[in-house]
RNA sequence: GGUCGGAUGGCCGAGAGGCGAGGCUCAGGACUGCAAAUCCUGCCACACGGGUUCAAAUCCCGUUCCGACCUCCA
């Protein structure tokens, strides 16, 4: 059971093995960022699931395409643009940076292809003119195209909801909709507003057609695996079965969502301010921390959080870090990554990361008690499987990405410590407790930490 | 009104019929000149009320409270 991938499905509400389409090749859509404010700790946890996810499939032997696309034209980007009283493309391009920015410092990898909106006007045009050839849409001659919800008999079925129990916007306007509950495909310029040309007028497109148009691109009629967070499944989600599947495409098999990160008990939102923006936060904590916070609870679990609880988490990170550079000091070298059973084990089942990390905490006792006993067989194998858990949750702190800068400095700094530590070492040997501490006191206040092992006085700075 | 989650020890956070997840904090112990680091021991929890069962945190019924979505959302 543990060689099998298995993973939960939101449409079928349950927890199956993962079937790729192709054997060992998965395509993966991942509903990126609208990119009209800068990423907060919520965002950026969704690209972090999914990082994870898609880390464990590659490890795993598969040939993954990975799409996320930025949403570069919407209401919002041209509301900001006018409040900000810059172009609408230069917001779409400030936060796509700042998504950018926030992904790399989380060690989120770049997707496989990151398609904008914007460059595939093309791709959407067609679609529209298939749906409406098919009689699935409709262009009321307003310049906006409509999806006719009701000829669609699988519409909802994503949400589990029923066409008529859902509670009509009051202020759906019928003079061109057949249906309050049909959406825009593509919404007809206004003045001022940018526009793109179509048969039926120029205009944009509404929020939901530059996803079936990308993933269609770039990943065909079918693909594995459709993601994004808990918030998409409707109407986001239902919006874009509805496009592709009245088009004739099957689209995805299998959706996946990530929860949310929620703070005193309710979802993020621009009301509470901007203090959860990832660059905020990354001003207290490193990057690898932020993510072993954000990673370490499950994908579809709703994370609470606060600075005691990411302190927390950081604390018990630092422990196994410094278990690695201990172990790599002895062994005189890094160890390489490899991959445990129960590591496999858990993170096959529905990417059970908090199960997996129960597992590295196991590994780290054995770890560190082999240390402890100079047993440098079980001290590497401890190493090598903790290192390889750790990239997979892209928090390897020997990742060059996470490396600190190594200026020339530092070859400096090594050696005033070390006269300080010989300086210390000789006041021990002549009991002179008082001066050795001194040293280490004042070390301590300078933010050096001092450890006596068996082997000698190590030092870090904390 | 419809749909979907959640409530677990001081705190964070898994599990989903039996054999104490794990982490953080705290207390004690080992090691140490003292620290630090590490290891060991301790802290036997599942919102409430019924029910099913040899056995329920887990299944069923009911209740309370919290949250999300219903065309702006990760």
């Amino acid at each position: 059971m543990s060689a099998q991938l298995r993973l939960y499905n939101t449409a079928t509400r349950e927890v199956a093995d993962f079937k790729p389409l192709v054997a060992n090749k998965v395509g993966i859509y991942l509903c990126g960022a609208t990119v009209q404010a800068a990423p907060h700790i919520g965002h950026i946890r969704s690209g972090l699931n999914f990082d994870i996810l898609r880390r464990w499939l590659t490890a795993t032997g598969y040939d993954v395409t990975f799409i996320r696309n930025v949403t570069d034209i919407d209401d919002k980007i041209l509301h900001k643009a006018v409040h900000e009283e810059i172009p609408w493309w230069a917001v779409a391009a400030k936060y796509e940076r700042a998504f950018s920015d926030a992904y790399k410092a989380l060690n989120v990898l770049p997707p496989t292809y990151e398609p904008r909106a914007t460059g595939h006007m093309t791709q959407m045009v067609e679609l529209m003119q298939r749906l409406i050839d098919n009689g699935s849409a409709y262009a009321p001659g307003n310049g906006d195209v409509y999806l006719e919800v009701r000829k669609l008999k699988s519409y909802l079925t994503l949400s589990n909801q029923k066409l008529d129990d859902l509670q009509s916007a009051e202020d759906a306007d019928l003079t061109y909709k057949k249906d309050p509950r049909d959406f825009a495909l593509w919404k007809a310029a206004k003045p001022g507003d940018p526009s793109w040309p179509t048969p039926w007028g120029a205009g944009r497109p509404g929020w939901h057609l530059e996803c079936s148009a990308m993933a269609h691109a770039y990943l065909g009629e079918s693909f594995d695996v459709h993601g994004g967070g808990l918030d998409l499944i409707f109407p986001h989600h239902e919006n874009e079965i509805a496009q592709s599947q009245s088009a004739g495409w099957s689209f995805a098999n299998i959706w996946m969502h990530n929860a949310w990160v929620t703070a005193s008990g309710e979802k993020m939102s621009k009301s509470l301010g901007n203090s959860l923006q990832v660059h905020e936060i990354l001003k207290k904590v490193r990057g690898i921390e932020l993510r072993w916070y954000l990673g370490g609870a499950h994908y579809r679990s709703m994370l609470e959080f606060s600075f005691d609880a990411l302190e927390e988490s950081s604390v018990n990170f630092r422990r196994i870090e410094g278990f690695l550079k201990r172990a790599t000091d002895l062994l005189g070298a890094t160890p390489e990554g490899i991959i445990s059973a129960g590591f496999t084990e858990a993170m096959n089942e529905d990417l059970a990361v908090p199960t997996a990390l129960a597992v590295i905490s196991e590994i780290l006792k054995s770890g560190n008690t082999a240390l402890a006993a100079n047993d440098l067989d079980e001290v590497k194998r401890a190493a090598s499987e903790i290192r390889g858990a750790l990239s997979i949750l892209g928090c390897d702190p020997f990742d060059p990405i996470f490396a600190t800068d190594s200026s020339s400095s530092a070859e400096t700094l090594d050696g005033l410590i070390s006269l300080a530590l010989e300086q210390r070492q000789a006041a021990r040997a002549r009991k002179d407790f008082a001066a050795s501490d001194a040293i280490r006191d004042q070390l301590a206040a300078l933010g050096v930490v001092i450890e006596d092992t068996a082997s000698g006085t190590r030092w870090s700075i904390s």
